[in-house]
DNA sequence: ATTATAGTTGAATTTCTTTAACAATTACTA
DNA sequence: TAGTAATTGTTAAAGAAATTCAACTATAAT
């Protein structure tokens, strides 16, 4: 099976930074040691993230670099498909991870703030329904249901 | 028919009025003018605003409240489920009317900003199989699809 | 009706996230 | 290796949303 050997040696290669590589050249932009420092500890962050955390994380690194490069790094890093915007209750953005990952959905409690993660075929279903039915081609997709879990439920209850 | 002949009764005075009152008696909180006219004129407009525009038509029609106002009383309509924020490409927050709407996605075209909604039953499925599985009560949702409407992706690979 | 209590308002201010401007620097190309 | 155009950090600015506080007022209790 060579073809699934070539694929794990990409992967540990990080495909990440490959593609971010690609999309770089292609876009006639730079590859700064900036911008790798950026991209690799996004991906040694476990899926989820928002500025503040990514800057400390580097800051706490010896890792100085501007938050302004955070800002302008990351809209490459969505346009070329690797992390996407997803929106968090507490007034600013947050990301997560794409590549790799499936369509998914995030249930948040509105008490506690705790989120779970969990798929769902009609997902794709649905994405793959739309993709026909508009004509659209699809690059991101968000699925949040909002409400209280039971943990919560339990606690209004007993009071 | 009494039963029904009552329901289109309230309907015509405006349920949403009624059902804001009742979240507010319950809670203990005041019904004054200002929340009265900024729950009325959200309910006029068609579906979606956000503050300002809410702000710029009780400006135009002469009603002087402040934005304040209106930011301290839209958390009171999230959480008697009257309305809920719609995230929109454009850095602010948005909101839709929830009370008599079934749940529905939304398509938004990255390049143009156009947005269409649209229903699919299997979204209610979800909902419903979550709040079976996880033991959460669901509240509000959002269903977002982002990528490139037909007419953008003509004029793509038409340069 | 009067008073007391506690919620509410508006205006201004503050906080916080994100973007922009600019001069100095640096990655890439030929 | 020189030339160019993109990129960087710093600082400032923009913008949304939250907050502060004195004045006000709806509501309940007396």
């Amino acid at each position: 099976m060579p073809k699934a050997e070539d694929k794990s040696k990409v992967a540990e290669r990080s495909p990440e930074i490959e593609i971010f590589k690609e999309y770089i050249r292609r876009k006639g932009l730079r590859f700064t040691p900036e911008r790798e420092i950026i991209v690799r500890e996004i991906f040694e962050i476990d899926d989820h993230f928002d500025v503040d955390e990514l800057y400390l994380r580097l800051r706490n690194k010896g890792k100085k670099l501007s938050k302004a490069s955070i800002y302008r790094t990351l809209p490459l890093l969505i346009d070329c498909g690797l992390i996407q915007e997803v929106y968090h209750e507490d007034g600013h953005m947050h990301y997560e991870h794409v590549y790799g990952h499936e369509p998914h959905a995030h249930v948040r409690c509105l008490e506690c703030r705790k989120v779970e993660e969990f798929t769902d075929n009609r997902i794709k279903e649905i994405e793959e329904h739309i993709s026909r039915e508009f004509g659209y081609r699809i690059t991101a997709l968000r699925f949040e249901l909002l409400g209280y879990c039971p943990d919560c439920l339990k606690k209004q209850y007993r009071s």
